[in-house]
DNA sequence: CGTACTGTTCGATCCAGATCGAACAAGGGA
DNA sequence: TCCCTTGTTCGATCTGGATCGAACAGTACG
């Protein structure tokens, strides 16, 4: 639990990030990570982006994005920060995350 | 009924083509038609790809990718001929289209 | 004209996934 | 030691969208 996972970025697949993508949820956390360009608190990310969901369903969707190769988490304490793969992806999948802007 | 009209490119958003994007059996479609590089035939299209789907869900495939303006819709005859939006899509979002490849 | 073919539309069904709440885990601070 | 905060996990619920079949529309062809 206290080691948090991502998958190697020349396994992530377009498929899986278009998927990911797709809701708008998610779609508005990673604009407001490229936006911070930072690690960022997951709750600060709510916050931020003024959308109100419960904790179960935030987690969730860090879960995906992560599972899909987009986001990184790491443990601060009691806290999970996550940042945008920024140079990975646009490794892998150049323009892209230019498009989302 | 007879003319089919699509979106203006600059009209075409980011989220709506990753909604579009995000089916499995519509990024099939896509890379299929990308390939063809042509005016193909909706049942052809089933063809080329061994999709089996009814008729009725196709036409609503074709209606989400031509509404999201990746697709362009002709009628000839009984048919309807459908091609991808080559350059305007690679124009409004560069990179986009050879991600699916 | 009638038949065959392609595709659309509409209503119904089904299901993956978004959402929630409760319970739990773990760290920080008084 | 409590207690507060952050986040995860799990079960349940709900809903948007994928799917289908039937009916219909329009065209080509005999």
């Amino acid at each position: 639990m206290t080691v948090v996972t991502e998958p190697a970025i020349e396994t992530v697949t377009i498929d899986a990030v278009l998927s990911a993508l797709a809701d708008p949820v998610r779609l508005t956390f990673v604009r407001a990570l490229d936006a911070a360009g930072d690690w960022t608190c997951g709750s600060d990310v709510l916050r931020e982006t003024g959308v109100t969901i419960g904790k179960s369903t935030l987690s969730h969707h860090i879960k995906v994005l992560r599972d899909a190769g987009l986001i990184r988490t790491r443990v601060d304490g009691v806290r999970r920060l996550v940042t945008l793969r920024y140079d990975e992806v646009e490794g892998r999948f150049p323009g892209l995350l230019a498009m989302l802007r």
